[in-house]
DNA sequence: ATGAAGATTGCCT
DNA sequence: GGCAATCTTCATG
């Protein structure tokens, strides 16, 4: 069955653990392909520094300013998209939930099909990739959109109904699997770090591995 | 107008 | 482990 909305209408560190183990699904005119949700991080909104939504509503986080159940798209780095889930513990907190890994639960072929396509160039004569392990296909939130080929299309896309080619699903309901969820701080945000925003099955294959980001140094100007 | 940083990933040494 | 790819958004002049 569908997740209802209300499911969504509370704080996103509240929906965050629940949405484990829940499926998100994507029907096109290529197939359908289904992921049950791994790991997840939360984000408060307009008061959380981490968030999108920190400095006020603008036309790339509009949709976080609306109503729950809707998903948010951003696209980031030049060439990933990743998606979160709107939240709301209150009116306008903009709060949502990232999702960041799976596992393929149906449609594994055609995930691996758009995992596969090299992202940008590719060369004349194809080199031989390996094979994308079936762990890997939505290990991380970029690649999670990549396999249910999601994209700036679908930003704002209702998931609480049937007809949206997004929609999200309540999962087999395996109780024992809530004994193994972990939660941590995120790294990196210093306010609030008492609030466990990760959670994540302990020991899944599918949880993307942590690296530290590296900025960039700035670039050099030859004169 | 212009520039820097980013809720990342894949390929390099 | 390091770094490039690639472009949108936000801040500043």
């Amino acid at each position: 069955m569908l997740i209802p909305r209300e499911f969504f209408a509370r704080r996103s560190v509240e929906v965050a653990p629940d949405l484990l183990g829940c499926v998100l699904e994507h029907e096109t005119a290529d197939g359908l392909v289904a992921v049950e949700l791994t790991e997840v991080e939360a984000y408060a909104g307009r008061s959380d520094p981490a968030s999108h939504a920190y400095r006020g509503k603008t036309q790339r986080n509009a949709v976080m300013f609306g109503p729950p159940g809707h998903a948010y798209v951003y696209f980031t780095y030049g060439m990933h998209f990743c998606v979160n889930v709107v939240c709301s513990g209150e009116k306008d907190s903009a709060s949502a939930v990232l999702l960041r890994a799976g596992a393929i639960v149906a449609g594994e072929d055609l995930a691996r099909a758009r995992r596969t396509r090299g992202p940008v160039s590719e060369g004349p004569v194809s080199k031989g990739r390996a094979r994308i392990a079936s762990r890997d296909l939505a290990r991380g939130p970029a690649r999670l959109c990549q396999a249910l080929g999601i994209d700036r299309s679908l930003d704002g896309a209702d998931v609480c109904v049937a007809g949206s080619g997004l929609r999200m699903r309540a999962g087999a309901g395996n109780p024992a699997r809530s004994a193994r969820i972990v939660t941590g701080p995120r790294v990196g945000v210093s306010s609030a770090a008492e609030i466990p925003w990760r959670f994540w099955y302990e020991g899944d294959p599918t949880v993307s591995v942590y690296r530290a980001h590296v900025p960039r140094p700035p670039k050099l100007v030859t004169p």
